[in-house]
DNA sequence: ACTCGATGTCTTA
DNA sequence: TAAGACATCGAGT
């Protein structure tokens, strides 16, 4: 297996984590007060067993620009950048990928995105396979929700995808917004 | 507003 | 291979 690396992005919100491996990105970690946070939650989900060093710059460009403007309130799209899902069941890999083509703003239903892969009874298995997002945001899993609710986020908490989906409601950019109260 | 059954995929043992 | 976990859904009350 090739090596990963991962660097810290500074965002208005807090601290984020990038990690890209084969020119591709691995994983994500939304913004965090700290940079150990972030880390820990890393190393939670990826379960790497080797240490690796924090990077001083990455490795795609305008990445970290694209990031900082999103929690900005700029509407941004990440689906120029190569996803690395190889190490995904195929189901939650076809999940994924049709999560990424939602467009900023918008939101569909899981049942509907159920449907949009061809297996129209699988909602369920649809937020299964979403609550393994490594990429969250940059694949936006915080545009689906349940048909009578917000649905769930189980990883950062309700508050955060609510958080992610005003943020994407706000035309105007330069409000605060902040995830941690 | 609430229960409840059917549902698909993945992990674990 | 069987059981259990789930970020669902819709019908019935």
């Amino acid at each position: 297996m090739s090596r990963a690396y991962f660097s810290y992005l500074e965002t208005g919100l807090g601290f984020s984590l990038l990690s890209w491996q084969e020119d591709k990105l691995r994983a994500f970690i939304l913004p965090q007060k700290s940079k150990e946070k972030a880390l820990s939650m890393f190393q939670k989900q990826a379960r790497f067993s080797f240490y690796l060093r924090p990077q001083e710059k990455v490795p795609f460009p305008s990445l970290e620009e694209r990031v900082q403007n999103y929690f900005e309130g700029y509407p941004v799209s990440f689906t120029t950048y190569p996803f690395y899902l190889d190490d995904l069941p195929p189901f939650t890999r076809e999940v994924l990928k049709a999560t990424a083509l939602i467009p900023y703003g918008k939101t569909i239903t899981y049942g509907q995105l159920a449907e949009k892969i061809g297996k129209p009874r699988a909602s369920r298995a649809v937020g299964r396979a979403l609550g393994q997002n490594p990429l969250p945001l940059l694949i936006p899993c915080h545009r689906v929700t349940a048909r009578y609710d917000w649905g769930g986020y189980s990883t950062y908490g309700l508050r955060f995808k609510i958080l992610l989906l005003s943020i994407e409601s706000r035309p105007n950019p330069g409000g605060s917004f902040s995830p941690f109260v």
